[in-house]
DNA sequence: GTGAAAGCGCTAACAC
DNA sequence: GTGTTAGCGCTTTCAC
C-alpha cells in the first residue's frame, strides 16, 4: 500500500495525498479528510526506507560500546536513549569488544549513510580510529577527551574527568592517613588508565610522596584480573594501607584476594573504587566509590551529537566532574 | 559518489559497475579490476538506504526492553547482539518502561518497514500487544510464553520457565526445613508474577502446605519497593523462616529491611533469589539464586527471529529450564 | 560480456 | 487548491 494506491482510491494526485499525510504543504480540509480516511481504511503505512533515502535522514544513531555487560554503560545508555527519544531518534548498539578493528568497522559502516551520527565509546582514542572518523566526515561524539582535536573536526567529546576523579580518590585516602596506596587500574598504554595514573601521581606529588611503580597494578577493570593482580601484589609482601580500584567489580576482586589471606577492609587497608554502581552499596563492607556521572554522560553525549546532526559545525566539548561518595570501605 | 559516477569514470555502464561491486551477476575480471580500483580511488561508498529500499531489507532488528538498567538484561542483550552480528544484523533499542502504550508504538513503528523483525520483552503479553503484533504481520519473537498462540501466528517465543524456577526455589527451602516461606514478587495481575506465584503454590502443595496470602508480597522487582514490602511484613509479626525474592536487587532490599531489625540471613531465615547476577555473589552473605539463563535466552531469541526473517512460517517455541545456584544465604 | 531502463516509495519543485 | 514529474541510489530483468 503506497501513496499512489491511496491516490487511485481517492481520485486525488499522489502529491496531494503526500501533503495530506505528511502535513507539509497545503492541502484543503476536505481533501485531507478524504485521504486520511482512505489511508486508515486501507491500512496504509508510510515506508521508512523510502523516506530515509529521499530525505537523507535515518533518525538513527550508532553507539559503539566496548563491553556491553559492564554495568557502567547501562545508566549511560539509559541517558542516551531517553535524550534521543525526545528527538525521535533510536539507538543502535555496536559492541566493539574493546577492539580497534571493530571501532573502525563501525565508523566505516556509517559512511554508507547507515545512520545520522555515531557515539563512540572507547578506552583509547588513538591516531587510527580518529583518522577513520575524520575521513568519514560523519557527525560524531566521543565518550572521552581527545587532545589533538582541531577546530574543524567533525566530532565533539564529552569527558568525565578521570584525572580529577583519581585525584579526589587519592586525596581522600591521603587525608585518612594512608601513605602506601596501591592503584589497580588497566593497561597504562591506553588513555583511560594513563589519565588515571596521572591523577594518582599528581595527588601524591602534592604531598611530596614519590609514586612507586610496584604499587601500580594492571587489573584490567574486571574481577578476575584484579583479583589475580592483587594476589601477586600480596605475594610481594610490600606494605600497603590504601587501595584504589578501577571500578566496582575490580574492587570486589581485590576484596576477594584479601579475604583469601584473611585480610579485611577497611581494617587492613582503606579502599576507594570507581563508578559508584549498585555493586558499591551491595558489597559488604560497602565501597567508597567515585561517581562517574554515567547518566549525565549519556544525556550530554546524545545532546551534543543531536546538535551536530542539526548543523553545528564548531567544536563544543563538555567536561563533567566526578564526585566521591563515601561508604564503609574507607 | 554513486554507481553512476563510477560508471562515468570507468566508461562502463552502471549495471556492470553494480555487478562488479556487489559481486552478484557476471562481470569480467578486467572490468571488475578497473571498477574496484576506480571505486577505491574516488572513495566510493554504497548507500545503505538505497539498498534497503530496493532490496526490502534493513538488516536491523528492534528490541523492546522494559527497563534498560535492570542487570538481568545485560547478558541477554549480549547474547542477542553476538548472535545477530554473525548474520550481519544490528540491534536497535526501544526502551518501553514497562508501558503497554510504548510496546504498541514500537510494533507500529515496525509496520513502516523500519526493521526486519522485532524482539519483544514484556512482563505482560496481553490481548492488546499481541493483537497489534498480529496485525502488523512482521517477524517477531517474544521473550516470554504466550499460551493463546495460534499455529499461523507471525511470532514465536522463547520461555525461561518461571513456574519451574519458582518450584525449585521453593523446593530448595522446603528441603532445608523451611515451613513459613515469604514470597516477594511483583504485581500478580501480570504474567511473570502470576506464573511465579503458581510455581510457589505448586511446590507447597506437594507437601500439603496451604499457601497464605499474607506471605505473598508485591515487591515490584526493585530494591526500594521490596524493602518497604518486607518492612511491612515484619510489622505484622507473622512467623517466617524462608524468603524468596523476585530478583537479586529485590533480595538486597529484603536484607536491608531485616538488618534494620537486627535480623540476619541465613540465621533468621533462609533466602533464595532470582536471576543469579553478579549481585548475588557480591552480596554478603552471598545469595542462593536461580539462574535464568539470560545469555542463552538472548541467543535463542536472536536465532529464532533470524529463522523467521529467513522465511520460516511455522511456529517454533523454545523453553529454557532455570537452575538453582546455591550460596551462603540458604 | 555489457548496457538500457524500469522501479523500490517517497518528496518537493514547479506548473497550472 | 491540485497535479506532473524528476529524482534519492540501488538492483535486476531483459536485450543484444
Amino acid at each position: 500500500m503506497t501513496i499512489y494506491d491511496i491516490a487511485k482510491i481517492t481520485g486525488y494526485s499522489s502529491a496531494t495525498v503526500a501533503r495530506a499525510l505528511s502535513g507539509s504543504g497545503y492541502c484543503s480540509k476536505k481533501a485531507k479528510a478524504t485521504i486520511v480516511e482512505a489511508a486508515k481504511n486501507s491500512n496504509y503505512n508510510y515506508n521508512f526506507q523510502a523516506k530515509a533515502l529521499r530525505s537523507q535522514k535515518t533518525n538513527k544513531v550508532l553507539c559503539c560500546i566496548p563491553d556491553i555487560c559492564n554495568p557502567f554503560y547501562f545508566r549511560m545508555i539509559d541517558g542516551i536513549t531517553k535524550t534521543l527519544e525526545k528527538s525521535g531518534y533510536l539507538l543502535m548498539l555496536y559492541p566493539t569488544e574493546k577492539s580497534l578493528q571493530k571501532e573502525i568497522e563501525a565508523i566505516n559502516l556509517c559512511r554508507t549513510k547507515f545512520c545520522d551520527g555515531i557515539i563512540l565509546i572507547s578506552f583509547d582514542f588513538c591516531a587510527k580510529n580518529v583518522a577513520a572518523l575524520r575521513e568519514s566526515g560523519i557527525p560524531a561524539v566521543l565518550g572521552n577527551r581527545y587532545l589533538e582535536q582541531k577546530g574543524t573536526d567533525n566530532f565533539d567529546y564529552v569527558y568525565v574527568d578521570h584525572i580529577f576523579g583519581m585525584e579526589i580518590a587519592t586525596e581522600h585516602l591521603l587525608e585518612k592517613g594512608c601513605r602506601h596506596i596501591v592503584l589497580v587500574t588497566g593497561n597504562r598504554q591506553k588513555q583511560t588508565s594513563s589519565e588515571r595514573t596521572e591523577g594518582y601521581v599528581r595527588a601524591l606529588g602534592r604531598r611530596d610522596i614519590r609514586p612507586d611503580d610496584r604499587y601500580i597494578l594492571n587489573g584490567g577493570y574486571d574481577r578476575e584480573t584484579s583479583k589475580a593482580a592483587m594476589a601477586a601484589f600480596l605475594d610481594s609482601r610490600l606494605p600497603f594501607d590504601g587501595l584504589i580500584a578501577g571500578n566496582d567489580l575490580s574492587a570486589y576482586g581485590i576484596v576477594e584476594a584479601l579475604q583469601e589471606r584473611h585480610l579485611s577492609i577497611p581494617q587492613s587497608a582503606r579502599l576507594v573504587s570507581f563508578d559508584n554502581t549498585d555493586y558499591a552499596t551491595i558489597a559488604s563492607p560497602s565501597f567508597t566509590s567515585i561517581d562517574m556521572c554515567q547518566y549525565e554522560l549519556g544525556t550530554a553525549l546524545a545532546t551534543t551529537l543531536l546538535e551536530r546532526i542539526a548543523g553545528r559545525h564548531v567544536v563544543k566539548n563538555t567536561i563533567l566532574k566526578p564526585a566521591l561518595v563515601q561508604r564503609q570501605s574507607s
